[in-house]
DNA sequence: CTGTTTGGTAAGTCAAGACTAACAGTAAGC
DNA sequence: GCTTACTGTTAGTCTTGACTTACCAAACAG
């Protein structure tokens, strides 16, 4: 619910969604990610990090390098949260579709 | 594509989140949408632009109010853009737990 | 036609956060 | 041991955008 704030905020930097998209061609450690964008690699750090807090991304230690990848659960959420709207604005859709240019009254 | 940044950036901002969920439990005019948060009707008026923009939501005009109401077709959309992710996000991750705490070769 | 209700628009203020530069830490190679 | 890669963190700057206060437009009531 309130995390569902955390994933879509997360999602709204442009630059991070950048780097989520990279991900999305499969895993990389964070100087590969940030050598395809026009930010430095600490920026793409401070973006990996919120990623990572909201559950989109995971990371694993190997060697020197740590390589990011997308975590399912993040998603996951988020679809969740998008699916709680989705049958209420099909009722609202057809709601509309069938009232059409006639009245509607509002009060409760 | 550049779409779904509108998408995402629409539902990024709590007070327009507020307005979205308001919605959710069905068609409202601007002022009992306004009503119901912390915020004056304007900025309710700003944030409904930026929601129409991105089409999560439309309005009908009923004698001098506006019902608004979710957009089915801003949330395809952005399930759309979602499912994206999904499939290659389960692949990353079937390989992340089978390679465990093993080593992987990332050159290409 | 006048007054009331309902909404959208414009200008200006202010806080949130994205970015860079500098620094600190950890693992491998020699 | 020392040096070299690779990454996370902090401090500080600067832009984006959310908000309020006016103001303006349209539709109904009387």
């Amino acid at each position: 619910m309130t995390n569902a704030a955390r994933l879509i905020s997360a999602l709204a930097d442009p630059t991070r969604r950048a780097v989520f998209e990279r991900l999305k061609e499969g895993p990389r450690p964070v100087g590969e990610i940030a050598s395809g964008l026009p930010v430095t690699r600490p920026a793409v750090s401070q973006h990996l990090k919120v990623l990572k807090d909201a559950g989109l991304v995971a990371d694993r230690s190997v060697g020197t390098r740590r390589i990011y990848y997308i975590d399912p659960k993040g998603l996951g959420a988020m679809r969740a949260w998008l699916d709680q709207f989705w049958e209420a604005s099909l009722d609202a859709f057809k709601l509309a579709a069938e009232a059409g240019a006639k009245k509607t009254k509002e009060e409760e």
